[in-house]
DNA sequence: TATGAATGAGACTTCATTCAT
DNA sequence: GATGAATGAAGTCTCATTCAT
């Protein structure tokens, strides 16, 4: 029992730490997560995507959780940088909100809230509460943009948070596999969101 | 939870528990799989809602994701069928969708999309095209409406089967926890969605 | 991913049931149990002894604790058994008692209190309670016996639950290697053991 | 735990925390082993404990079974070294033998022999004879004081190795969970059991 | 002297699936 | 028609140990 086996733990002679492990592994699990969800990305899956073993993603962070909890973080606060960045260029709204879409379009992702009632079980009420702010900010940095907007005149008055929640579900529609998806192409889809998002059905009699 | 309660006066349901096991398991399991998506339903837990033995189950359907399939293929039917019954109530069609959200939020559901992303690794190329076309006999409902509705001069010129699918994406807004949702009822959500859906913001200029 | 790899998990083709395999795992992992601890038994090694795998072993018993609790409760009622089996019999207390000694020290084991101390984390409060109620049995039975020798003037007044627990702690002198033991037979110890119960030191003046 | 308080008058009692890393981690170490036992104690803990990291304590101890060796034989030094303060004070054995068992019912500590084999799986032989040999060191101090006690006529002629054997054995009983130990304090304890050391259980007839 | 980073081995547990009755 | 018993694979997490600085 005593006996060294064929080969002893530990830290390997040499290697080329490209610079920051722990900075990759949330790059690489947070793509991971939004693409796949929680449960179907394996520690093991991660560690093989960052080159590490499972135990180097243990040494960063406690649990599955906690890695989780700091994956959407950082990506929520990434997306909302890229967001206002967009947002701030000069145009008009439609324009502007065209150019988010066509942004969003490229990652793949699964609906966010029904990830975050897949984890609920899994992270603590403070998690919790730092996910729903990451993505709370986002829809408040949208919001501000449709209160802007509203009052120059350029769309009527509404709930501001519901157009951000709203926004962010049409978004979805063009995430969606083309074989299900009424459109036949990235582009036609943004343009079809944003007017949809812009004038609705263009009903005739509002309900009262 | 099982236990025969007093016996309810006049004929029963459906034939007593007894005779239909199959139907009961995919009624049942067709409500997991909605609530908590394919992975974190076990086959233990359908068989014990179901007061069978897991065995049982695989006597009826071959493996979990052809049960998946089925249940959903039977849920998106009676959806269907529900959906079908209000639409073709009378009334002006802000009315009728109105009653439509209402059904739709007193049933807890994940996105169906990302539900059949999560479960298109375990099923056959059939399965999901059984599920899909399932799916999109409520799109083609939805539709059909839709189109009515434009020959009617109700509302304005579109794709009917966009707009179904921005439908269906705005109706998830509707089930999110009170804590994240911008709405502080039921009632109040389902206006705002429909109330949107019918004229978007309101935009000003109209990009062309 | 749908593959079917090299082999099919399930229900071996055959196999030689011998009989009740949960009172085989039962029987075996209590005395690896008693002889190593809790944490040092692996449920790997406790379905290897069996001759099982070690999800087997998960389909009788929910978890480990589990598993130990039923293996303790059902361990202390063969030992409160045999031990009354030899209590019963005709002879003066001492004789009885060399007999249950010399039964005990065939039986390799660990203190029982520290191991109580070391599942204390992993039990329930109703296993623990289990557990110590079965232990209990074994010192109730103790104390009756002493009990009744006190009411025949066999041996002086005194409390026989302490009797009891100092009678099993002197208990594990004997099984201590022969190394470090000031005993060079089982016999030999045996001997000492209840003679030093009986008398004590012999010290001559009695601390008031 | 490690914040200095208000700074006591007098000369600081062993040099500052600074000097000896080495000998804290022992005294620490010793602590932890002796409460929780070999397995339970990760060397993570004894790290975080003093207050270093983990590859410290490596720097110093080559590995987990060498400091658990070092642990125990420093820690046995040190209880025999202040079991010999007690004993060489004047007074009765008794009434010397229950201060003996006052302060060794003040620390928390498993059972040693069960710890012993619970290592001896982890530890070379010369480890296991350097704490056998710690240990003996006590139980030659306690049998000296019972050859003594012999000589002067105050206990009867008995081997007095395992005279200290019963002694240690004896012991046990009082640091049980009031739960189940048969007294409802310390003091009553310590009496009871010297009480019972000294005389045993009176019995009438001695087996010969 | 001290430590941050990394790792292989192994532990407990869950689950879909299969076979014999 | 239904089920009890059994299993392989995989997942999360812990830990003693090592190396380079």
């Amino acid at each position: 029992m005593n006996k060294p086996s064929k080969r002893q733990p530990g830290r390997p002679k040499t290697s080329d730490t490209s610079q920051n492990v722990k900075e990759q592994i949330l790059a690489l699990s947070s793509r991971l997560f939004m693409e796949h969800g929680y449960e179907k990305v394996s520690l093991d899956a991660i560690a093989d995507a960052c080159g590490v073993t499972k135990a180097s993603v243990y040494y960063y962070f406690h649990n599955k959780a906690e890695l989780f909890t700091a994956s959407i973080v950082m990506l929520m606060g990434n997306v909302r940088h890229q967001t206002k960045l967009i947002l701030d260029r000069p145009g008009s709204l439609p324009e502007r909100l065209r150019e988010v879409v066509r942004a969003y379009l490229q990652v793949r992702h699964s609906d966010f809230e029904s990830m975050l009632r897949e984890v609920r079980p899994h992270v603590t009420d403070e998690q919790m509460a730092a996910m729903r702010q990451a993505e709370g900010g986002i829809h408040e940095l949208m919001a501000e943009t449709f209160r802007d907007a509203m009052s120059k005149g350029e769309i009527g008055e509404a709930n501001p948070l519901f157009l951000s929640h709203a926004f962010s579900a049409l978004l979805m529609i063009g995430g969606r596999e083309l074989e299900t998806s009424p459109f036949s192409s990235r582009e036609e889809a943004a343009d079809a969101i944003v007017a949809f998002f812009c004038s609705g059905t263009h009903a005739r009699d509002l309900m009262e």
